[in-house]
DNA sequence: GCTAATTTGATAATGATTATCAACTTCAAA
DNA sequence: TTTGAAGTTGATAATCATTATCAAATTAGC
């Protein structure tokens, strides 16, 4: 799950930046790009410890930055004020179904209302940017 | 904007738990209810001093949860971190266009989107709770 | 290898929200 | 009315995720 096109990638992002890729960072892009979805950083820092231990918090909070700008993962800002981060390969955008009871996330995405989605930017002048579809619920498991 | 229907449904909640509609409490359901929507509770704060100076800090959170529980408000977990207050009247459900330039917020339903939203929950097997809806955009006025 | 620039880990700072607590209100019974 | 138990208040300390700081360590190009 971590390619050679995602080391360079992560690479050139840093060179152009003229930043270094460090140990720690190597080290974090592998765990967070082979490891779970949707994880906060206090778990990826764990998960990051059980391989490599040594690596400071900031570091992970840092380099997850990184991340993001390079356009290797995504931030999810979640209502419960905790971030949360997935790999975004080159797959396109999609929403989340939440489980209030486990917390699962499952990955959806409707083109038609992605297509309303516009319609409503348009329809009130708005230029758009980005948007953002969370739909809470009980999952299939959960409900027993 | 701050009808007697609502002093009651406040004075209601309270009384079915066992609280108190105190003077606090009074001056700040008339100047959320009668102020303008998605303020932070800061904002509030500041509006609350105006009109009624010596109200705390810690007097503002209790009374928007309260609100919230009594129905009259509505909490939205916004993406800077900050928590933004509407007053909930009696309309129904609605999303929210976002000006990421002046921080604008416009209210918008889309029955149609809200009917897929439905679909995707059923068709991956969620018992569905609510959904949240942010389109981020930049405002016509902000355009220029 | 040398060295200037960058990075690191530990930890302090930040900022929104929540918890604590002694003093103050409320309200209904006496 | 007076009274007092229950609830509320404002000031402020605590919490918790994230950022900033900084001296010591690492990196990359020469
Ligand atoms: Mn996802
Ligand atoms: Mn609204
Ligand atoms: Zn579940
Ligand atoms: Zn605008």
């Amino acid at each position: 799950m971590l390619t050679e096109k995602d080391k360079r990638s992560f690479q050139d992002y840093l060179t152009q930046k003229g930043l270094k890729l460090s140990g720690p960072r190597m080290k974090i892009l592998e765990v967070v790009l082979q490891g779970t979805k949707h994880l906060t950083a206090n778990e990826i820092y764990g998960n990051v410890q059980k391989r490599y231990a040594g690596i400071g918090y900031a570091t992970i909070y840092r380099t997850l930055r990184l991340l993001c700008e390079a356009g290797l993962c995504m931030e999810l800002k979640c209502e419960d004020g905790v971030c949360r981060y997935e790999h975004a390969g080159d797959d396109a955008h999609h929403d989340h179904l939440i489980c209030t009871k486990c917390g699962r996330y499952v990955e959806v995405v409707d083109p038609e209302i992605e297509r309303l989605q516009e319609r409503l930017f348009k329809v009130n002048g708005f230029f758009p940017q980005r948007h953002r579809l969370e739909l809470y619920g009980i999952c299939r498991k959960c409900k027993g």
